[in-house]
DNA sequence: CGCATTTGACCATC
DNA sequence: GATGGTCAAATGCG
């Protein structure tokens, strides 16, 4: 723990360094947004920052993991960390499908308990608006498989997985949480890393022209209540229809804390959802972020400011 | 028509 | 015993 001081102050530093860079961020963006959203030269000036920021986030990202690998706290302060960092192998996919006649149910808790092995790292985005969730889009392709009610939490957790998962065995994971105290803020846990070839992509170069098929669109964690009010009174419940999407507008899985009156008031249908494909982590890339999903669901929240807070304790 | 999202249920772990 | 995490089926939208 003693040997760890350096580590640490060099992890602040690194944290202070990207705090102010968010901050001149957010002022530029806060800018833009006034003048209408307009300005080329701030973009760019924006891009650097952000690639900036990016560098000294994933060099404090390692820092932490470390930290966490060596017995630390962990930095997300999440109760169970996995003892090693040791990159869990890609699941084959053919191993689990052995008596393919499992459908899957008990090999959910297999996954689980494999993931656990994978590094975990833990990070917040505050987004500006509810609705806004470009800080969530990191033009990666995530997919929803799931959300849940969490003991204690105000707001379910989102789980997702890269798109390529089965395709290109990419055990990259994440889950995205508000925190209760500030419905602005998500909490993201990404568990492995991204082993797809989107992934390298990003990684090498951003391009923000990812034509990939979902590619990556910012869209909420949660699906907000669309409409409906009427199923609002028993959300824990289950009263809830089977049958997926079908029983979007009837369920009422996440309130958001805010309520924005425009967003879920009267808002047809198709406004107030906020389905989940794709959510970015914190570690914004040089592209510019906004990717819309091939021909998929349609997203909301424009560019706002983001803001940036990594777990230090 | 295809794909992604939503919800319920199941299983493992603590 | 309780909670968390994941999968599969159904449905809707583009």
């Amino acid at each position: 723990m003693e040997g760890m001081s350096e580590e640490k102050c060099a992890l602040v530093a690194e944290l202070v360094r990207v705090l102010e860079m968010v901050r001149q961020l957010e002022a530029h963006t806060a800018g833009q947004q006034q003048l209408g959203g307009a300005a080329a030269g701030g973009e760019q000036r924006c891009r650097a920052l952000v690639c900036t920021m990016r560098d000294s986030i994933d060099r404090a990202l390692h820092m932490a993991m470390s930290c966490c690998a060596g017995g630390s706290s962990p930095a997300g302060g999440q109760p169970e960390s996995p003892p090693s960092g040791g990159d869990g192998s890609p699941r084959s996919a053919g191993s689990d499908q052995a008596g393919g006649d499992f459908r899957g149910r008990g090999n959910a808790a297999r996954q689980c308990k494999k993931r656990k092995t994978l590094p975990k790292r833990s990070t917040q985005v505050r987004v500006s608006a509810v609705q806004d969730v470009t800080p969530l889009d990191d033009g990666l392709s995530w997919r929803k498989y799931g959300q849940k009610d969490i003991l204690g939490a105000k707001y379910p957790r989102a789980y997702f997985r890269c798109t390529h998962r089965h395709t290109q065995s990419c055990s990259a994971s994440k889950q995205v949480q508000r925190t209760d105290g500030d419905p602005l803020l998500f909490d993201v846990v990404y568990h492995g890393s991204h082993t797809c070839a989107q992934a390298q992509q990003q990684g090498a170069a951003a391009h923000p022209g990812g034509s990939t098929q979902g590619a990556a669109g910012p869209v909420l964690p949660f699906s907000l209540p669309s409409n409906r009010p009427a199923a609002g009174a028993d959300d824990a419940g289950g009263s809830r229809l089977p049958g997926g999407a079908g029983a979007r507008g009837t369920a009422l899985p996440f309130v958001s804390p805010a309520t924005p009156e425009g967003l879920a008031r009267d808002a047809p249908h198709h406004d107030a959802e906020l389905a989940c494909t794709t959510n970015s982590p914190p570690i914004a890339h040089g592209g510019d972020g906004l990717h819309v999903p091939a021909g998929r669901r349609r997203f909301l929240g424009g560019p706002g400011q983001l803001l940036l807070s990594t777990n230090s304790t």
